[in-house]
DNA sequence: TCGATGTATCGAGGATTGTCAATATATGAG
DNA sequence: CTCATATATTGACAATCCTCGATACATCGA
C-alpha cells in the first residue's frame, strides 16, 4: 500500500472515547429519540412525562419508553420519579461533552 | 391519557428537520465513523485519501470505503479525486449546523 | 495498450434496531 | 385491599446495519 501524504494522526480520537461518544450520537442518531430531546428541552420546566410524549410523536407507549431508555442509558436524559409519574429532562453537560468532541473536528478550509 | 402539565412543545423539531438531523448524527453515532472524521479533521492539510485509513482502522478496504459513502452521503465529508487517490475532508458547515441544532437543547438546571 | 494500484460496488451472512401486543411493576385514589 | 393509571419489560418480527470476499471501475506509468 502506498501513501500519496504523511499518515499523522495527532490528536485522533481513541477507540474507548469513539465508542463513548458515538454511543451518544447513535442515540440521537434517530428521529423519535432526537425529537424526544427537543421536546424535553422546550417543555415549559426543562422536563416532561413520558405520557405527553406519545401523542405528538404518535407512537405506543412500549416504544416510547424504550426510546427514553436508550436515552437514558447513553446519559442523555435523566428519569425523576414524581408519583405515578416519571418526568424526563435533559442532561445538559452530556450534550456539550458531545458538542465539545465535534468542535475540533471543524478545520478551516483547504 | 391524563396530563401531569401543560404539554407545551414550542420551538420542537419537526419531523423533516429531526430527520435530517438525525441521518448526520447517526452517520456519526458509529465509533468507526466518528474516528474517520476524527483523522480527517487532525490530518495535515485537514485531508486524507482514503488508502490512509485502512491500517489504522484495522477494517478492509470495502469497508472503509462503505463508511466514507455513509459520511458522504450525510453531507459531513466531501471527497475530491486527485489522480489516482481521493481526498477526503470535512465539511465544517455541516458538523456546525447539527452543533446549533444540539445548542438549544441545552436548558439550565431545574 | 497493458499492468499496477486506489476506489467503488455487489452479494451475502450475522448482528443490531425499531416497533408493537402482551404482560409485569409501581404508585396513588377510594 | 382493590382498582385505575403511568411506566417498564418481554418476546417476536421485519428492516436495517456492519463486515467481508469477490469483482468492477478509474487513473497512472511504462
Amino acid at each position: 500500500m502506498e501513501f500519496c501524504c504523511t499518515p499523522v494522526f495527532a490528536g485522533v480520537l481513541d477507540e474507548d472515547e469513539a465508542v463513548d461518544t458515538a454511543t451518544a450520537l447513535a442515540a440521537l442518531g434517530d428521529p423519535v429519540r432526537l425529537r424526544i430531546v427537543s421536546m424535553l428541552a422546550a417543555a415549559p420546566q426543562g422536563s416532561a412525562c413520558g405520557c405527553e410524549l406519545e401523542s405528538p410523536l404518535q407512537l405506543s407507549q412500549p416504544t416510547v419508553s424504550h426510546h427514553l431508555k436508550v436515552l437514558r442509558e447513553a446519559g442523555l436524559i435523566i428519569g425523576e420519579r414524581r408519583g405515578r409519574w416519571v418526568h424526563y429532562r435533559v442532561v445538559a453537560d452530556r450534550l456539550n461533552d458531545i458538542r465539545a468532541v465535534l468542535a475540533p473536528t471543524v478545520h478551516a478550509p483547504v
